[in-house]
RNA sequence: GCUCCAUUAGCAUAGUGGCUAGUGCAUCCGACUUUCUAUCGGAAGACAAGGGUUCGAUUCCCUUAUGGAGUACCA
């Protein structure tokens, strides 16, 4: 009770980290933060077959541009450095050791081939190998060679491993603050291999060392790490510490067909499965999404608070969060409902930034300066953001702020324009003409006088007025268009329009 | 195969031993804007199956089915 929060992620530096590991990282900064605790990464790099250039860096970017930096971890030193297994591999031997002398370990010379081997033959029978209880000794180890003999080979530098031995016949007692109570039987278990013959410790002896000596007092990992929790807590037994409370968090599954979501779903099916863009593969940021939406649609994947709220400020995932909540079976990634979020963040960002945003976009595009002034884009971004979902979509739905159409939509061309138009429109021109306030609403009151004074129809007027100006059938109020380009602008536009259709 | 975990509409989920099982996304229909991919309003749509326990079960128990994870000197 009276100990202090600390929560690891600690992911392995194999490549980019997708967003199943950020919503890992997420959920453990919110359980730190909820309970004033600490938030520390450490990097999980015993196999050095499958270590990655770069992939560090990026998880610590990844981490930083959501907004959820880590507290302790590499580059932020803390007392209980360094946070990378490699560069704790002179302190796992030790423990390794402890365990052989206590009995809870021991040396194996069995080759991988020899194991790939009864493996095979296994398979071929239909039953799974298992190293453990009922076959250990009749296997190449200490337990099963003599003193000497284990010596002799131990000195002439034979290669070996070193591996837990499961007790037999016991019943495990294991808890899971997301799942409750779970009993598993020791027999079914493995004797897992702790330390490897390269010198290195597996995931298993270097997670429960670190994690003791880092003094966390809380695991929140995926559930692939379930099945394994069987062998952590005895380990945590065997050394007689205290275990941390564990908690498994629900996979991310695929949006369509069947498994967990995996880095290649999203160039298949076309979103982003990673936070910042990881070998040319798209992240969120790349794609315009801001990194709110990103925390907020992760969160509430595999989470949710009880009540009809989905929309939360990080601050308030900190507040509402809690682990009893979190759904025991798997999430389905939904990209739609992504958008739905960032769609939302849009509308809640002011138009001011996100003019500030949108500059750039048309400062590319070449956009003459007296349209990039702040206070024109900001007008043009009020009417359109509406119906954006991201910054990336206003260009399209608002070019004609910009430059005069230079054609004109197939479709509604054929439809819009009648023989009598081009002199509707003409007379038009002369009412616009007229016009000294182009406010939208007077602009507005105006010509629809003019249009019943005339007994005109609206749809022989607006319909074409929104071609000639826009290009297209689309877009926000026409009267709000018109005074934001302007008297002179819209009467070239009509004019351009009637020579050139 | 074995072990563990899960199962509410197309998807994500809320909820309860007993009143019309709530919400969001998607879908369909209407309204508005004499444009729309927006907005507003409305509709349709679910407790995996079978067996118990119970006065009564979507809710508790068992079985089956389906889905998921693990089963490496990977994490």
């Amino acid at each position: 009770m009276s100990k202090k929060v600390r929560v690891r992620f600690a992911p392995s530096p194999t490549g980019g980290l997708h967003i199943g590991g950020v919503r890992t990282a997420l959920f453990n900064y919110l359980f730190a933060k909820k309970h004033g605790g600490d938030f520390i990464l450490r990097i999980e790099d015993t196999d050095q077959t499958r270590y990655v250039e770069g992939a560090e860096d990026y998880i610590v970017n990844a981490l930083n541009w959501c907004g959820i930096p880590f507290d302790e971890g590499v580059g932020k030193e803390g007392k209980f450095g360094p946070y990378r297994q490699s560069e704790r591999k002179s302190l796992y031997k030790q423990y390794a050791d402890e365990l052989i002398s206590k009995g809870k370990a021991y040396y194996a010379f069995d080759t991988s081939e020899s194991l790939n081997n009864h493996r095979k033959e296994h398979e071929t029978k239909g039953k799974t190998f298992i190293y453990n209880w009922h076959n250990r000794l009749r296997l190449d180890n200490s337990l099963a060679l003599s003193k000497e003999e284990t010596t002799a080979k131990l000195d002439a530098g034979d290669a070996y491993v070193i591996r837990f031995k499961t007790p037999q016949d016991e019943k495990l007692a294991l808890k899971d603050l997301i799942r409750g109570n779970m009993e598993i039987d020791t027999n079914i278990l493995d004797d897992k291999v702790l330390f490897k013959s390269d010198g290195m410790p597996t995931y298993h002896l270097a997670n429960i060392v670190d994690d003791h000596l880092m003094e966390i007092s809380h695991v929140i990992r995926g559930e692939e790490w379930l099945p394994s929790l069987a062998l952590h807590q005895q380990l945590y037994d065997a050394f007689e510490w205290q275990a941390p409370e564990f908690a498994h968090l629900p996979l991310i599954m695929k949006p369509v067909g069947k498994g967990k979501l995996s880095k290649r779903d999203g160039d298949k099916l076309g979103f982003p499965v990673f936070p910042l863009s990881w070998n040319g593969s798209l992240g969120y940021k790349e794609e315009g999404y801001f990194p709110e939406a990103v925390v907020n649609f992760l969160a509430l994947l595999g989470w949710n608070p009880g009540t009809e709220q989905e929309i939360f400020s990080l601050e308030e995932l900190v507040q509402s969060f809690s682990l009893e909540r979190v759904n025991k079976s798997g999430a389905r990634f939904d990209i739609e409902k992504t958008k739905w979020y960032n769609q939302h963040y849009v509308q809640q960002t002011s138009d001011e930034q996100l003019a500030n945003l949108f500059i750039p976009v048309l400062e590319e595009k070449k956009i003459s300066a007296d349209k990039l002034a702040a206070t024109y884009v900001t007008k043009v971004v009020s009417l359109i953001k509406e119906r954006a979902v991201f910054v990336a979509d206003f260009w399209n739905l608002s070019d004609y702020f910009f430059v005069a159409p230079t054609s004109y939509g197939e479709k509604a061309v054929k439809k819009q324009w009648k023989e009598g138009t081009p002199e509707i429109l003409n007379q038009l021109v002369s009412v616009i003409e007229n016009i000294s306030d182009f406010s939208s609403n007077n602009t507005e009151t105006i010509v629809k006088q003019w249009i019943t004074d005339n007994e005109l129809s609206f749809g022989k007027v607006m319909p074409p007025l929104r071609l000639v100006i826009v290009g297209d059938m689309k877009g926000p109020h026409i009267f709000d268009i018109i005074a934001i380009i302007g008297k002179e602008e819209t009467v070239a536009r009509i004019k351009k329009a009637i020579a050139s259709l």
